[in-house]
DNA sequence: GCAGTTAATGAATCGCATG
DNA sequence: CCATGCGATTCATTAACTG
C-alpha cells in the first residue's frame, strides 16, 4: 500500500521564463531596499521571474485555495440611488474546482517547491490550510522541505454561527510552518499571550522561578517581583473571524483577519524584511506587512484580488509598486 | 512522486487465533449486556479474539505510542520509612522506538483495519495522536475507512510549562474521528460548550432568531425568551492537562485526563454503549466509561498498565472482568 | 463623549422540494 | 432515483444609534 496517492512532479522542474512588468512604477521610501510589488497574473511564472531577479524573501505567507470544489464569489455592495437600498451584486473571484486530491497537490507542489528556494535560509514558509487537506498537503511539503524542517501546526481557533449538524462545530483552520534550513537559528520574535486565569490567582502577574535544594531535587518556586510578560505564544491562536459588518470587511471570499496575518508578520519576520503571498486576495498580507514596516510582494491572477488590494492600500496610504506577468514566448 | 511511504500491509490481513482466558469472572450488573473486561496481551491477537466473539462496539478511543522514539517509564511514588521522605522509582512502561515511521505506520494500520470490524454502523473511532504524525495517521486512516468517513479532527489545547524554544509553543494534541459508514446517523449527542463574551453581552443568555420579510430578505433577528443552552460544542478544545500533583495522577507515563475522555465518551455514545480502547494505559477510558455509565472494554500488553488500571478500577469500586491473550499454537 | 442598546449579516449544514 | 438547489437555522461580531 502506497500512502494515498502518487504525484507526477516530472514537471514541477520546468521553469518558465516569464517577465515582470512594470505597469506602474514606486520609488522605495528613503533607506528602504525596494518597494512594496502588487504582481498580476500566474503565480508560477511569477515565482521563477523572482527567482530570475535573485529575490530573497525571510518569511511566505501563503493561503491558498482550501480544495473546496467551488467557484468563490466576491460580493459587492452599492446603494441603489432611486430606491435608498443597499444592493448587492456577485462577481467570480476564483476557482477552486479540481479533477482530484492528487491534481491539487501537484500544482500546489510546483509552488512551494519554488518558494522555498526564496527562502533565506533563516527564513520560513507558512502555509494556511484546512483541517480536511492539511493532513496530505503536510505530506507533500515534509518532501518539499524534509520533515526535519516542519517547525509547527499552528490551529487558528474561530467562533462563528454554528451549522446544524451531528458532528462537532468545525471551528478551526490549519497553518503549516516550515524553516528553510533547520540548522539555522531561524527568524523568530518572542511573542507572548496573557497568562492563564488559573495561574494568575496562584502567582499574580510576576515571574515565577524554579528551586531545587542541595541535592538538585525541585523544591517549591518563589514568587518574584519581576512583572511577567505573559507566557510564551503557543500553536493555538483564538482570533476572531471577520465580522459581517466591520469596517476591514472587503468583500472578496475568504479575506483572513489582519489580527491572524499580523502574528504571522511579528513573529516570523523582524522590520525591514521582504514577505511574499503567491495567494494575495484581498491583500491583508501586504497591507499588514507595510504597517509592520515589513516589504511585501503580493501575487495575485484574479483581477477582483488585484482591484481589491489596489483600493484597499490606496485607502491607506500605502504606496506601491504594480506589475504584471509576462509570459515569454518560447 | 508518491506521497511519503509505502506501507507493506499484506501481512495486515492475517488474522491470528489466539483465544481470551478469563483471570477472575465477572458478572455484569442486572440488566447490563456483560461486565467491564481487562484484557492482557498484545491487542492485535485480543482483536482478533473480539472477532470471534462477534462483539460490537460502538465507540473505540484509542491512545497509541505517538512515535516519540523513547522508553516511556511508570513513576511510583513511595514513602521511605527511616527517613520519612517521598522517594521516587521508575519502571519502564512502554517501548516506543521504531525502526521507521512507514513500520510504526503499517502496526497502526492492521490494528485499526480490526477495530473497523467491530464498530457498529453508525460507531466511530477516536484516534488520539500528536501533531507530529497525526498527518500521516490521518492518510493512513483514509486509506482504511475511506475519505468520506473522516469526520473531525478535534484539537485538545492545554496549558504547561513553556518550553525555552524558537518556535510557537507545542499545546495541542489531534485527535481524529472517523464513522464506520458515512450514510448511516451517526451516534452522536449535542454538548454545548458556553455562549462567547460578546453574543452574551449583546444578546444576553436566550436564543436569538433569523427573521425574514415577506419578499424573503433578511431583517434584522428578533430576541426569543427561550434559555439558551450555549452553543454546539467545536472541534477545538481546552482542557487542562493533569496537574503534577493531582489526585487522578497515576504515575501512568502518557495519562490523559478524565474530562477529555469523558467529553468524547458522552458525545459519542449512549448510556449501555460498548466502548473499547486497545491501547488502555492508565486506564481512564474504563474509569470514564463506567462512570458514564457505558460498558468498557481495555487492552493493554503492558504489566504496568495492567497493574495502574486494577488498583484505579478496585480504588473506585468498579468490578470488571480480568482476562489474558492466549496464544494458539498454529 | 461615553455607555448601553440596537441593527445588520456571514455562511456551514441539514432537510426538503424540485427537476 | 439521484443530483441540485434553496430555505431554515442561529451564534458572533462590529457599526451605528441613542440617551
Amino acid at each position: 500500500m502506497t500512502l494515498g496517492l502518487t504525484l507526477d512532479t516530472s514537471a514541477s522542474q520546468q521553469i518558465s521564463s516569464a517577465t515582470l512588468e512594470i505597469i506602474e512604477p514606486n520609488d522605495p521610501a528613503p533607506g528602504v531596499e525596494g518597494p512594496h510589488r502588487l504582481i498580476a497574473g500566474d503565480n508560477l511564472a511569477a515565482l521563477d521571474a523572482l527567482r530570475e531577479q535573485a529575490v530573497a524573501v525571510h518569511l511566505v505567507y501563503l493561503d491558498p485555495p482550501f480544495y473546496t470544489q467551488r467557484v468563490h464569489h466576491r460580493t459587492k455592495r452599492k446603494r441603489n440611488q432611486r430606491t435608498g437600498r443597499l444592493e448587492r451584486s456577485q462577481a467570480p473571484a476564483f476557482d477552486d474546482r479540481w479533477p482530484s486530491l492528487a491534481s491539487y497537490l501537484a500544482e500546489l507542489h510546483k509552488r512551494i517547491s519554488r518558494l522555498r528556494e526564496l527562502l533565506t535560509p533563516d527564513g520560513c514558509a507558512i502555509i494556511h490550510v484546512d483541517p480536511t487537506t492539511s493532513h496530505y498537503v503536510k505530506v507533500m511539503c515534509d518532501q518539499v522541505f524534509g520533515p526535519e524542517c516542519f517547525a509547527s501546526e499552528i490551529v487558528w481557533r474561530y467562533r462563528r454561527w454554528p451549522a446544524k449538524t451531528k458532528n462537532f462545530q468545525r471551528v478551526h483552520d490549519v497553518l503549516l510552518r516550515y524553516q528553510r534550513d533547520p540548522k539555522q537559528t531561524p527568524r523568530f520574535e518572542q511573542l507572548y499571550e496573557p497568562l492563564a486565569p488559573s495561574t494568575r490567582a496562584t502567582w499574580g502577574d510576576t515571574k515565577q522561578l524554579a528551586d531545587f535544594d542541595s541535592d538538585g531535587r525541585r523544591i517549591r518556586s518563589t514568587r518574584t517581583s519581576e512583572p511577567s510578560p505573559g507566557t510564551p505564544l503557543g500553536d493555538v491562536w483564538e482570533i476572531g473571524v471577520i465580522a459581517p459588518v466591520a469596517k476591514e470587511r472587503t468583500g472578496y471570499p475568504t479575506q483572513k483577519p489582519e489580527a491572524l496575518v499580523k502574528r504571522v508578520v511579528q513573529a516570523c519576520s523582524h522590520p525591514g524584511d521582504l514577505v511574499l503571498d503567491p495567494y494575495l486576495g484581498s491583500g491583508t498580507t501586504m497591507v499588514v506587512a507595510a504597517a509592520e514596516k515589513r516589504r511585501a510582494i503580493g501575487i495575485d491572477c484574479s483581477s477582483e484580488a488585484i482591484e481589491v488590494t489596489c483600493k484597499r492600500l490606496q485607502d491607506r496610504g500605502v504606496p506601491f509598486q504594480h506589475e504584471r506577468v509576462v509570459p515569454e514566448p518560447a
